[in-house]
DNA sequence: ACGCTTTATGTAAGCGCTTACATTATTCTC
DNA sequence: GAGAATAATGTAAGCGCTTACATAAAGCGT
């Protein structure tokens, strides 16, 4: 008497299910279902008989059903800030890659920067099931971790490494990446520094790379002023504008950190716009190492942020079945600095 | 007598549901319910009453529970070829954005152009219950379609505009668009064309480009030999490669047609490190207009894909509550040419 | 205050699957 | 070939929610 039986089934070709299936093939609900997860469990002649009724009827397993059975989704959510950016994008595309070998989906949400957005994704992905949870950063509330604590969701803040911290971590050592950069720069010879950033609000990995420059410097006796420090969008022309105010200082830097590669792009090009000779008048460094920076002459020095390593220990990290209770994780994957041609020692 | 009740309370803070709710807040399941799904229809009070209760349990809920219910998953799955290319990026930027905004989830994969796993990837994705999909471009076995139709699916196919297919498309006329490239540069004078193509195997844009490129020289009378067609992966290493290729013939190109902006930039650095110029002796041109088209020197001429617009129109047709059932939708957005300083007259 | 409509709440039947446990068939062991 | 051990099935109780429908409360016109 329910609507769907009351119709002809002509006109109802509804949705086959597992009954239905099961019916057909004359065997019991609890064998088609074995015929799925473990079908090495059902004997050869029942298993076929299964095969045929699936394909006669067209039958595809609800996903719902099954998460809510079973009280697993196979399904890993990932929060990033945009996928505007490069390095984000190959760590998701990465991500997305293992994940998908081994049976997993992704739910991907983007926040932009914003912690209130950030935090509704983290908490709609809950709801919906996650079992695993890739984090950008680690800096949130935390209430957000309580919650996943709560819910025993896996999780894992990426792009960082924190050793102390009690949030496991897979990432680079922003700092010491830019203490690479300084080091190396001061070994040069340079006295005169400039650096171009992110916005470092709410951003974790940029302020560590500002802390990074202006700490290294320190060490060296050298303080990176107020206005020799800009902070811009991760886009190309606001490297360009930022470039353009540093120039038009009256005591000019001779070497200029940027915060990521977009940035020093943009500083790269404005430079050649005001014919000012990389590296023999200015030299400019970036960080991530897109593939642009390679190919962009002179050639940009930059440090290799492992992404795709990111991206794959992430998964694995995830989706490893045991995990060692008593230890969180905190995965340091090299930073290197990669020297090409858009540094070179000062001019005198 | 379930292996939940017999554990003391403390050992197991077992995860709250609808009915510990409204236990607590002295209601029926129903109201709670209704208090997340439809909350002006719930009394300020018990409003209120229950709001507590939900505090108090840290109550969250179970989406698998909810889909399987309510036979609605809000979510939704978007297949890409990869998002290593950053016009993929974008438009799953800007399609995740406004799904969230509504308070739908995307499902993402990759496909990495290839059709076995595209397959896969979309049965992948109805098992798990998307209201929606977008697809890339149109180019499918008929079984996949027929399977979202039998699903009753709503899905479109992006970055393509064929007006005569039976599935809906959103996107730009990837013939035409060439067609505008080619009209532009004879326009100028050329006639000595070649062009660095994209791998059009199983890639309808791609193929597409081809054919425009091919078509409209036809047109005017010209011929697009063998050897004067490369196509490659979508890199700026394959696009050096290929103007160098180029460059090496005994009868060079005057005009470059580029398949994307990255190939193009290839040919762009490819020339300038051969010292060539451009555009004096010798013309390029991309397509997709990346930021990075405006920026790099000297700026590259390029056909401008409406990637937001292109998103956000996927986004509104896959929640759009009612279709138009007789219509199929053929959304034709415009893809303009934007000449920069890549282009100009043939040298003489 | 009376019936009538409108609005708010509760009851309970599923949604389609998994899985513990019971039952039955098969394979060994000697 | 009997009995034990093992493997293959089946039975049925949920998983946590939504929602049609029944019921109760509130509002309203006169």
């Amino acid at each position: 008497m329910t609507s769907k039986s009351k119709r002809l089934q002509k006109l109802e070709p509804a949705r086959p299910n597992l009954e239905d299936v099961a019916r057909l093939a004359e065997v019991s609900t609890a064998t088609v279902s074995r015929y799925f997860s473990a079908p090495e469990k059902v004997r050869p002649l029942l298993r076929q008989r299964v095969r045929e009724a699936v394909d006669d009827l067209g039958y595809t397993p609800h996903g719902a059903a099954r998460a809510l059975a079973s009280q697993r989704s196979n399904t890993v959510g990932a929060v990033i800030p945009t996928l505007d950016n490069a390095i984000f994008a190959a760590v998701v595309q990465t991500l997305q890659k293992e994940l998908s070998a081994q049976g997993q989906t992704l739910l991907l949400a983007a926040s932009d920067y914003d912690p209130e957005r950030e935090r509704g994704q983290i908490e709609n992905l809950v709801v919906r099931g996650v079992d695993g949870l890739m984090l950008t950063g680690e800096a949130r509330e935390p209430a957000v971790y309580e919650l996943l604590e709560r819910r025993g969701i896996r999780h894992v803040s990426t792009y960082v490494h924190h050793p102390e911290s009690a949030h496991p971590t897979i990432g680079f050592d922003n700092r010491g990446a830019m203490r690479k950069v300084v080091g190396y720069l001061h070994d040069l010879g340079h006295r005169s520094f400039a650096m171009i950033a992110g916005i470092a609000e709410n951003n974790d990995r940029a302020s560590e790379r500002i802390a990074g420059v202006r700490l290294s410097l320190k060490e060296k006796g050298l303080i990176l002023a107020g206005g020799r420090i800009l902070e811009g969008a991760y886009s190309i022309a606001a490297g360009r504008e930022a470039l353009g105010r540093l120039m038009d200082l009256s005591d000019r830097p001779t070497a200029v950190v940027c915060g990521n590669d977009v940035l020093a792009l943009g500083a790269l090009l404005e430079a050649r716009s005001r014919n000012l000779r990389v590296p023999e008048d200015l030299s400019i460094t970036g960080f991530d190492d897109l593939d642009l920076a390679r190919e962009i002459p002179p050639g940009l020095t930059t440090i290799h942020a492992p992404l795709e390593e990111m991206g794959r220990r992430t998964a694995a990290y995830l989706l490893q079945a045991e995990l060692d209770q008593d230890k969180v994780l905190h995965a340091e994957l090299p930073a290197e600095l990669v020297v090409r041609g858009s540094t070179a020692p000062p001019p005198r």
